[in-house]
DNA sequence: CCGAAAAGCGACGTTTTCTGTCGTGCAGAT
DNA sequence: ATCTGCACGACAGAAAACGTCGCTTTTCGG
């Protein structure tokens, strides 16, 4: 009847069932998502409620009546064990990884990951003192770090949700001038940039208005998860909006060019051993400039890269962009020098 | 004898303590080091035995005969399971942060978090179709995308493994100009900048010298952990280090300064509502320009920040900061536009 | 207000599994 | 050759798990 080690696998499923504390299941909902899994965990619905007691003894599990029913979740939200227990080298790298994250990744979005972290302390916690690993790593930021705005987590939580249920979501939204008003919105996607979330989200009006909107969300607050299932505009595409959208002017496109430029012997010490791109050459002259040629995505950012480096690098080719910087010199020459 | 659920919570234990493939560990030490995390778990010793036989059918579970001893491992290496499982905002961040990490951080450090990232693409799996939430959010990078040097994923694992056991290794290490060398390491700390990663080390030559240096990992191969410790430097400290080391001049030092600048209004736009400090201030003069205030660190990041909105962004003070600006923008204009 | 339906829970007897113990066999170590 | 540490088969008693029955509680509908 019973299969062999059937019990610990169907224990451990029905921990793997169970959710974490703000939800909740009751005994039946468990018993028949176990079922769902592997029909061979068909057991008396009593053998079930048996399980879940015992479980609870032993795991921070805990019930809730509801009514006639008992509703089961976990009450630790973060306590998370893995099976098999990660290495210590990947403990190392995802601490690593939460460093490389904390300044641009939104600190909502991160929140969610704060267990996995407190899992890596866990093993690392072992190995020579308490907190040791920070002193053997370190990460130096090449950008400048900005604070991004803060997003509530209820909010975070609430969005991604919907994302994934695709469902419609009402939520109160102020902006610096005007008054805040309630909005029932239909998400179609999320849009990071630089620590700001963006929801594109078409607004529910009366008319049937298709227009893609874009919502930060560092501006909401009091999300709520309507049971209704989003009405997406004919033919939507998430990239193609971001592409068409002048916000989002990245535009990783496809328009390509082929760059060279001169760089000061500090500026390439800057790359590393970095390229631009798989077709990357670089070659130094006698002055002790080296000249590095890429074919790279027109775009934006390679003009901010480009500028970062101030006199330090000259661009030579494409004579498009060539021109664009000598205009660019003259315009901060007649900027700050004045005429 | 045997306590309420004991079962259950020592094969989990077990589980738990079993290493993965290319390390083992015999039934021996397996039952010794349950009996370290739980006294309570003690049993015979055929008991493990007997265990470890049920847990290898159920679970990906190897063994292997080592001498008169059997060695236990996980045979799949990504496979993981979590319990509680992950709730899917959660998969949906840690989807994300992999996104985030992708373009910055090395691939071979990446490469340790692949199970983690795998375990979340399981639970989202289920989400409407495979893949499906690729389509529901974007990243727009802010940065150019640059290809770092790849790292052999053995000596990302044996270098982390050698900082965290404080053990030496024995490396080739090969340079562009000259010829590929063999040498034993003391590893004091990895800094990672931009991609790439530096090991601080001192060489373990004849004479004691404590000098320290740094070593590419993408520039090694052929790693070897010694069983020797590490001799470190008396009062070695990386964050020192990295102060003092021009190489990474960042310096998030204490020197800060008032910062006070001209934004148009697609620069100031590309702040976002993000803040620069704490004291951040921004206003928006007639002429349609945004006056930021702030005290930031006075750092290269900095420079570079503001030189890369080129003309778009205009320095007011610190005097000092403003005329650095002249000076750049004279130097750019003798560049491009000659005289 | 009452009765049916649904869920929880205690109890019981049976089946299955777990456990300690002993004995045997094998492979290194002395 | 003998000894020692480990694996493993076997066995019997103990404990746990299971299905089942029956009672109680709660909700819901008439």
């Amino acid at each position: 009847m019973r299969k062999a080690g059937d019990t610990i696998m169907r224990s451990l499923a029905m921990l793997r069932v169970i959710p974490v504390q703000p939800r909740s299941k009751t005994t039946r909902e468990i018993g028949e998502e176990l079922l769902a899994v592997d029909p061979d965990y068909e057991v008396d619905i009593r053998s079930i409620q048996r399980s879940l007691e015992k479980l609870s003894a032993i795991f921070p599990i805990g019930s809730e009546r509801d009514g006639r029913a008992n509703r089961w979740f976990w009450t630790q939200k973060d306590a998370i064990t893995q099976i098999p227990s990660m290495s210590r080298e990947t403990a190392f790298a995802l601490k690593l990884a939460g460093e490389y994250l904390k300044p641009i990744m939104p600190p909502s979005t991160l929140g969610l990951l704060a267990g996995h972290l407190r899992a890596a302390d866990e093993m690392l916690k072992g190995e020579s003192k308490l907190g040791a690993w920070t002193r053997k790593a370190r990460i130096v930021e090449r950008g400048l770090a900005t604070i991004p705005p803060s997003v509530r987590q209820d909010v975070i939580e609430e969005v991604y949700r919907a994302l994934l249920d695709d469902q419609r979501i009402e939520v109160t939204c102020s902006a610096p001038g005007k008054r805040a008003t309630r909005r029932v919105l239909n998400p179609l996607g999320v849009v990071f940039r630089g620590g700001v979330i963006h929801l594109v989200a078409t607004e529910d009006g009366e008319e049937g208005d298709d227009e893609v909107q874009h919502f930060m969300l560092h501006r909401m607050s009091n999300p709520t998860l309507l049971a209704e299932p989003v009405q997406r505009p004919r033919g939507f595409s998430l990239s193609r909006h971001i592409k068409e959208t002048d916000e989002f002017s990245s535009d990783p496109g496809t328009v390509k060019l082929r760059l060279r430029a001169l760089f000061q012997p500090e500026a390439f010490g800057q790359l590393g051993d970095g390229k631009l791109a798989s077709d990357h050459r670089a070659t130094t002259r006698r002055d002790g400039r080296t000249l590095v040629e890429a074919t790279v995505a027109d775009s934006a950012e390679l003009r901010t890269w480009l500028m970062g480096f101030g006199a330090m690098v000259e661009v030579v080719s494409p004579k498009r962009l060539r021109n664009e910087f000598v205009e660019h010199a003259e315009a901060l020459h007649a900027a700050y020098v004045k005429k």
